[in-house]
DNA sequence: ATACAATATTTGTATATACAAATGTATATT
DNA sequence: AATATACATTTGTATATACAAATATTGTAT
């Protein structure tokens, strides 16, 4: 379905706003289609940081490198990492040169909460975007990136 | 930037998934840079509601066909709309046909607030997509459609 | 050493979102 | 007409998000 019958609209947009439109539209319509976090008992942000703690292969990492790394800069990031230690899926220790900064590291609980989501999400991922072929996958993410080359 | 290097992942993502990514990052990266809904007092949902209102040229939207229609369709529509009479930018009426129905209109006030956004929205859009010409818009936006084909 | 600015994170508070349950209305069935 | 079912929206409640202000720590200049 073409955006402009997606939303349902009258009369024709200009291009910019039609693609800006549709790539929200798309972005919300993708995030809709998983509720494997829910199901884990965690949201998609929480997801976020425990990839992003996985991909330190055992260093921590402080808060303002998740909040750097992190998809939806905007969240929390404190309060999101509260939920995640009341959830044992992280733990949280105070960096012994600099105090300030607090150092946070996955648990085996929360690489054992990964390991159990891969399958089911690369499956769906791949179920996901199954309407585009390999070339059409890496265009796709290349205009996106030249999109927001500044 | 390519995606890889703007959430800084060290090992090789699969393609689909590095595409979802990338949606997503894209999509959060165009609404931050917009701050116009802020300084006019809306938020950007609130702002498609209106938006999705004056499409209707004068014809009434019920509470569902905002739900439909909307980008964001998890938000909570009563309490949207709710806001937006209490900003009167919208008004709201019982359908005298079907006393289930409520409609939704745009009033004076909601239409000039969009005219005197139309003109900043689309210098943005244009100033955020700049890097991409017109083919290449053309090309993602269809791409994008092709992803949500189902 | 003291004062001051810079950095890193947390907290307070207001607002928004998610989602199930409740309400009120219309339509169909007996 | 009474009852059940479907429909459209609202409300309750828990949780999440936004963002400014506060706190704590460090580095730097006097």
């Amino acid at each position: 379905m073409k955006i402009e019958e997606a939303i349902k609209s009258t009369k024709e947009i200009e291009l910019p706003s039609k693609l800006l439109i549709n790539l929200m539209y798309t972005s919300r319509y993708v995030e809709y289609t998983v509720n494997h976090f829910k199901e884990a008992g965690i949201t998609s942000q929480q997801y976020n940081v425990l990839r992003i703690l996985r991909g330190q292969r055992g260093n921590p990492a402080n808060m303002s490198t998740l909040q750097e790394r992190m998809i939806d800069k905007n969240s929390n990031t404190t309060r999101l990492v509260d939920k995640l230690i009341s959830k044992e899926l992280v733990k949280r220790q105070v960096c012994a040169q600099n105090r300030r900064k607090i150092e946070i590291f996955i648990t085996k609980t929360g690489l054992s909460l990964l390991e159990q989501l891969d399958p089911i999400i690369k499956e769906h991922n791949q179920r996901i975007t199954k309407n585009l072929n390999k070339s059409e996958l890496e265009n796709l993410s290349d205009l996106l990136d030249k999109l927001r080359n500044d």
